[in-house]
DNA sequence: TTTTGTACGACTCATTCGATCGGAGATCAT
DNA sequence: ATGATCTCCGATCGAATGAGTCGTACAAAA
């Protein structure tokens, strides 16, 4: 459950590719194209480009026509966030149908719907878990996140 | 993205349908049937009774045949995680395909997949998150969760 | 101007999910 | 005890989302 897309993949991995290829000095930023991320990480070519193309549209990395041509890191690494990653690919984030939604609402549930405001508080949590790990976060191999619980403590179970 | 099935709110629905319908006490445990749940919610009846029968499979409820039979909550709802629900309808939580193969690995990429290990972390966090939330939280409308973040702490930010 | 490579849109195919149908088993009423 | 009714249960069908492909247009370096 809750797999995320190839889509989803494909762009982290070539993200990881690009920021690998600048060290965060603009200097020596190299530009790299989408044939050469598509071969090493064996992605078809035409749908990497499609993923890179949504990317840069979302101003998370800038493209260059022509010849020697190519893509560069648009942010700092510790300003791309992964929630910013696959929104751009993905849409927001939803769990549900009814997560974000204006007047239209179409969920036959909705006047009974019992489960709406509990799974938002969890939404709500993994948005907080996406937003906090930057691409620079992905790049170092350092423990990252920590989480803390408070819905199970115990409070007089009786069994 | 990340959207979860009908399945899975059609589950959480009905087994907090269920839930309040027992109290917890089992004295005045009342048996619920399939049609009276899809009546309520407005849910196709033979769609929620494969979901309930895959959760009668997995031991969530326990299921009564003939007349005046249904459905009683199987364990304690202190004891039912968001986690466990979603892993009997939707599989075992995975964020990608090569989360937790045997040998039989077929990705392309994992050879030099850069990114496997940080979505693990994800993965772990979000797991934690559903396993700490129980049936029992999503009944009474208290604030159950918090979170903390190490992994955006500022060391010097410059932009 | 020619060549090379990216950007962009429309299209096809496969997989998953939502939804449906008919049969088997169990319990209550007679 | 026996029938009738109501439920659970497995197998099947159709629709929608997503993965992947093809072809054209545009931009920059040689």
């Amino acid at each position: 459950m809750l797999k995320l897309s190839k889509k989803a993949d494909y762009g982290l991995m070539a993200l990881q590719h690009i920021a690998s290829n600048q060290y965060g000095d603009v200097a020596r930023a190299r530009v790299v194209n989408t044939k050469e991320i598509a071969e090493e990480y064996h992605i078809p070519v035409e749908l990497l480009a499609k993923v890179l193309q949504t990317m840069a549209r979302s101003g998370l990395i800038d493209s260059h026509n022509g010849p020697k041509g190519g893509y560069l890191l648009g942010k700092n690494p510790r300003e791309i966030t992964i929630a910013q990653v696959l929104e751009s690919l993905e849409g927001p984030l939803g769990l549900m149908d009814c997560s974000h939604e204006k007047e239209s609402d179409t969920c036959m549930q909705r006047e009974h719907c019992n489960i709406r405001t509990p799974l938002l508080k969890i939404q709500s949590s993994i948005y907080q878990l996406l937003n906090s790990m930057t691409l620079q976060d992905m790049m170092g191999g350092t423990p990252l996140i920590t989480i803390q619980s408070v819905a199970t403590e115990q409070q007089g179970v009786e069994r």
